[in-house]
DNA sequence: TATTGTTATACTCTATAACTATA
DNA sequence: TATAGTTATAGAGTATAACAATA
C-alpha cells in the first residue's frame, strides 16, 4: 500500500468560497497595511479609532466610546491611560456626574491626529486602487450590510 | 467656563467610511454567528479550515497547510495536535522525507466534517440572505480583490 | 439597586527565537 | 547549509468577575 502525498499548492476548494475566509483574509492585508503606516507614530488601530471618535465628538463618555467602538469598557481604561500618558488625549470631570468622565482631545493631540489623517487617507488611497473607487463604495455598503442583523428577515 | 459633554450616541464619521473599520465590524458579525453555531461541535474557525483543507487535498504537510491558511508553522503544531488527540485527523510519515508529515482526515473525521459542512451552509446562508445572494457573489470578488497586491498596478 | 470607571485576571491568537532530525 | 516540525515563550486582543464611588 502506498501512502499518498501531495505538496502542490493546497487547493482550497470551497474554503474561499466563505464569507469569514475571505473577511479574514481581506482584513489581513488592510490591517497588514495600516500597521505598515502608523508604525512610525506608534498608533494601533483602535487607538486611531478612539481618537477620531474624539475628534468627531468631543466630550464622549468611556462608556460611549467603548459601546460605540465595539471595546469592553474595561480594556479601554489601559488604552486611555497609555493615550493621556502620551499627551494625546484627556479625562475631565463631568460636573453633572461624578462618577462619569469625558474625554477630549488634547492640542497635540489633535496635531497628532491631523498626520494620521494623512496617513489614513494615503491607507485608503491604496485599497480604493485595487477596487477602483466605485467599487470601493458599493464594499463598504455590503459590509455595513454584514453587520446589520435588521437586514436577516428582509 | 462651562465644560462642554456629550452622552449622545457617538457619530462615528468618516470613520465608518474605512474599510479597516468596516472589516473589522463585519468579520465580528461573521465570527460570532460561526462561534455560536459551531459551539457545540467544539470547533474553531482555524480548526475547521484545516479539516476543510485535508478533506479537499489530502496528504498535506503541515508546512502546506500552514502556507496557504495563513497560519505560523509553530501555530498549527498544537492545533493538530489536539485534531489528532480527539481522532479527527492523523499525522503520517512520509517515505520520500523522514523530515516530513502528511495530513489526513480520519475516518471519524469525515463524519464529523460532514456535519460541520452542514452547519457551515447554514452560517453561510443566514449572511447571503442578508445581501442578497448575487450580492454576495460580488462581495467575495471585492475581498479576495483586497487581499491581492496584484491589483496595486493596473 | 443600577451604573461608571476600575482592577485583576485569564484565555485566545499571533509572533519570534532556538532546537532536532533530516535533506 | 537549508528545511520540516517542534518547543518555549512573549505579546496583542479580548473576555469575565468583582470592587469603589456615585446615581
Amino acid at each position: 500500500m502506498t501512502i499518498m502525498t501531495n505538496t502542490d499548492k493546497a487547493d482550497l476548494g470551497m474554503l474561499v468560497g466563505m464569507l469569514g475566509f475571505a473577511l479574514r483574509r481581506a482584513q489581513a492585508a488592510v490591517t497588514q497595511d495600516f500597521l505598515d503606516r502608523f508604525a512610525g507614530e506608534d498608533i494601533r488601530p483602535t487607538q486611531f479609532a478612539v481618537l477620531m471618535a474624539l475628534r468627531r465628538t468631543p466630550g464622549l463618555r468611556q462608556n460611549d466610546v467603548s459601546r460605540e467602538l465595539g471595546i469592553k469598557r474595561t480594556n479601554l481604561v489601559p488604552l486611555l491611560d497609555e493615550l493621556q500618558r502620551r499627551g494625546l488625549a484627556e479625562r475631565r470631570p463631568v460636573p453633572a456626574d461624578r462618577r462619569a468622565a469625558a474625554l477630549f482631545l488634547t492640542e497635540a493631540g489633535g496635531a497628532v491626529l491631523d498626520r494620521l489623517t494623512a496617513l489614513a487617507r494615503a491607507h485608503e488611497d491604496r485599497f480604493a486602487g485595487r477596487l477602483g473607487a466605485p467599487n470601493r463604495t458599493v464594499l463598504l455598503g455590503l459590509l455595513s450590510r454584514l453587520a446589520d442583523p435588521s437586514f436577516d428577515t428582509a
